[in-house]
DNA sequence: TATTAATATCGTAATATTGCAATATTAAAA
DNA sequence: TTTTAATATTGCAATATTACGATATTAATA
């Protein structure tokens, strides 16, 4: 047991996890805030922005280029960070299509 | 080590996270897009949608609700869960934020 | 070609999550 | 008031995540 039963769920369940997964930790929500604020690729600063060490923030990279919701491109010496659309839109996709249902079909109520 | 350092982080980023943590597994995405399926309250059959036993489900149903994602009333001697809107705005405001500043800036510049 | 700077990978300890059997709780129904 | 049905809690084993020191890799620079 402990292991999560994959098989059963559907692509896009799945899917769907893995993208809320990788924006499940803080580090990782701080880490695309930094990108977007700083409106650029950012190159080599992100290790000074977060409280850990730099093998750790490598970590937290990793998982958000996984989950397709960062880009990296090698740039030199240094690595070229930037949001990824496409794990946002899949996100955006799920979202919209649980506020439609929302507002059109009155589930609220308990 | 191995404990997220939670302290450092802003109240929002933390909530994000939890949020999005909350949502990172296919059974809870299965569990919300179960409801909204039914559009209504769920009383009884979440554990019969899952191939999960009921204490898996019930330990679920717990985060999601923490996580202000979903509502659980008591309704006799069944519980009657349904969406709660709060989680989800909070969310929305998360990506509407990101889409709009993709949208006008070029940040995917690698 | 050595050195330096930036990032990645490996190994491992601490902690958290997942899943379930057993048991508890709670309220309706018999 | 027992029984039944629905859900929650507890305890625990298996697995995953988080974090970091040590080390490797890679490309610019001296």
């Amino acid at each position: 047991m402990g292991a999560t039963k994959t098989d059963f769920y559907t692509d896009r369940q799945n899917e769907l996890a893995i993208l809320a997964k990788a924006l499940g930790h803080p580090a990782r929500i701080a880490i695309i805030e930094h990108i977007l604020k700083v409106n650029a690729c950012i190159c080599g600063d992100i290790v000074n922005e977060l409280p850990l060490a730099q093998p750790t923030v490598s970590q937290h990279l990793k998982e958000l280029k996984n989950a397709k919701l960062i880009k990296g491109n090698v740039e030199g010496n240094a690595i070229c960070y930037c949001i990824d659309e496409n794990g946002f839109k899949k996100f955006k996709n799920f979202f919209q299509n649980i506020y439609d249902t929302l507002e059109k079909k009155n589930t609220e109520c308990c």
